[in-house]
DNA sequence: CCATTCTGTGTTATCGGTAACATAACGTTA
DNA sequence: TAACGTTATGTTACCGATAACACAGAATGG
């Protein structure tokens, strides 16, 4: 049983196969009942046109090539998702990669990825082996790095600083009165965002001039709820007298919440504990954890709409010069960081916006 | 600037095409020497193959369409990642999609890739349009339905009965001697796992000639922590005697927990909590949710090896008769579900297996 | 009323590989 | 040593669509 390809309609409707491929594509001038005609003959006979054929032929695959770390993020997931909500109505297939935070698989996926021609490649934010980068450099489409804005980009970029946000948390912190304030992250997180985070808070405490040295690093990322739990029993012990913990993410902060939960150390009375990256479970913890709030979402949708940019303008559009999107980052203050220094009124949620650069 | 192709290495070479696409393939028999020639002449010129070229000629996409209700889900994320560990060493490339719960969209994503002529199919059971099951079905390539088992299956199944997991909980909720159990699931959840889990909850209250009525549907899913916490709110107000309740996912569950703790309800005394899908919060949370696990990793790997048992066999594949595989579900019982009826010692978590089918 | 543009459609070549078959050089066996 | 199999490589013909060009007939304009 031979699959029904594009000169099967033609003969069915009488005309060649280019007249079938422009109805199809509402491309040139076709008359209009000639389309009626072949659009219900595909519609008889099941046709579903062979888009790696037409790829093939019209040096153009189709395919958006995105490499993402993980896909069990919401972030990430997210970021997928807004993608896919803008490039699937202009035509355009995500190739989705996963990574699992290790640079030799994201090289080996670049690979396969290129060996289909994507029209263009998103990438999250790594630090890349040297083959992954020549390979992007190469491949003559455009790419866009995401999740961050990396100090040498390699082409597009659309992120954020996930220093400065940490920095900003890191200023609420100190601005509701804390002082001995510590820092859980992750192992080995060398070029990763973490580690942005990371120096984002000691930016802030050495502007303060506020001891920095409480720094705990769990496992390599991702890390999760437990070695949140695990590494605030940790700190805890290490450092008795800490009054407040930021978090490189934000179930990692939950993690820590619920070590202070089995501890019996109220929140946010005697610790305060803060988050990266809005999880529902930083909304839904008792009490909600404060959080750095930033839109995968908006991340991807503004990438798809670069590419759309990008690829839309026939020529020329080779030689757009790097672009760089800045996404909006805020801090969203809540429960588990209310001022208590000033143990006057407990004000609800207040959300202050940080624009970045 | 062109890109290298496969003709540049056969003339840099100084043989034929035919030869390069041996020696890159490690396909017939080529001289050791020529092949070495061949391998450093492709590295120097970072020549990489062209898989739609080759996929085009050879018939043979490389391609495995998956379809996920959502990305943003730990079952889903850890299926893909699964399939793509499976299918990366076998040189075949997945191309996910996300349906957002929606059958139109389904059916659209469907078409999108059949397009790509994939060499097989793997879909999240959900009631499929009539003609998103037609297009699977003329596809004519092995079809896998993963997370259920459906009713009438349209080919290959990978998956276990939310259905009996669901009653396995129930029971386990009427076994620490709870007999005011309620349920928070999905509104409209027809023809979806929400829906199994439901009846399978109906089930056993039933066999145990139980009050089933305490029934709460939230919205269409997915319904999240914050759902779960009203949901449970609005149960407590109407049934305020309540004192057992099965969620239908875990993070629903933790939304109830939360709640309790807001209510000031103490778990497990006076109400206990079970959730689905051993999230990585029913662990963390405080007490730690009972609930059903089964590992997306695991169906996503025997799917992928399926795939690969039905691709392999060059001939007769076509007509193996539809397979089903079963994987393991287990009951995780934890503290928000401890026995406290008998009122004698606070066991540890204990495990119970559940053999499906 | 003829030259010119515009419409709608057809023809041909091709995209970059691979399947299938062909072939040359060599070793092996009767 | 002739016949034959083996091994390594080359030749040819596609896979299913589209780009680029060709062209007939209708519409338009001076």
């Amino acid at each position: 049983m031979q699959r029904v390809k594009m000169a099967d309609i033609a003969r069915a409707a009488g005309v060649s196969t280019m007249t079938v491929s422009r109805a199809l594509r509402q491309d040139g001038r076709i008359a209009p009942e000639t389309r009626r005609k072949i659009l219900r003959v595909v519609r008889e006979l099941g046709y579903v046109p062979d888009r790696i054929a037409a790829g093939f032929s019209s040096r153009r695959s189709g395919f958006v090539g995105v490499l993402v770390p993980s896909l069990n993020n919401t972030h990430f997931a997210e970021t997928a998702a807004g993608l896919q909500n803008g490039l699937h109505p202009a035509g355009l297939q995500m190739l989705l990669g996963y990574t699992n935070y290790q640079k030799t698989q994201a090289e080996q996926l670049i690979e396969t990825m290129l060996s289909r021609r994507p029209e263009a490649m998103v990438v999250t934010y790594d630090d890349h082996t040297p083959r992954a980068r020549r390979m992007l450099v190469d491949a003559g489409v455009p790419v866009i790095e995401i999740w961050e804005t990396p100090p040498r980009p390699i082409g597009h970029v659309v992120g954020f600083s996930n220093r400065q946000a940490a920095a900003a948390m890191t200023q609420h912190l100190i601005d509701i009165g804390r002082t001995r304030i510590g820092f859980i992250g992750e192992a080995n997180d060398a070029g990763t965002r973490g580690a942005q985070r990371r120096l984002g808070f000691l930016d802030a405490l050495r502007a303060a001039k506020l001891d920095a040295s409480r720094m705990l690093a769990t496992a390599a990322p991702p890390i999760g709820m437990m070695q949140g739990r695990e590494a605030m029993m940790a700190l805890l012990q290490q450092w008795p007298d800490t009054d407040a913990v930021l978090c490189v993410s934000d179930p990692c902060a939950y993690g820590a919440v619920s070590a202070c939960q089995l501890a019996g150390i109220p929140l946010p009375d005697r610790m305060a504990i803060a988050g990266f990256g809005n999880f529902e479970i930083s909304l839904c913890s008792v009490p909600a954890i404060s959080t750095v709030t930033v839109s995968g979402l908006a991340i991807g949708a503004a990438a798809a709409s670069l590419i759309q940019r990008l690829l839309g303008g026939d020529l020329a559009a080779r030689d757009v010069p790097p672009q760089a999107v800045f996404v909006d980052v805020g801090i969203e203050i809540r429960g588990s960081t209310l001022d208590t220094s000033a143990l006057t009124d407990k004000r609800g949620p207040t959300r202050a916006r940080l624009r970045d650069r």
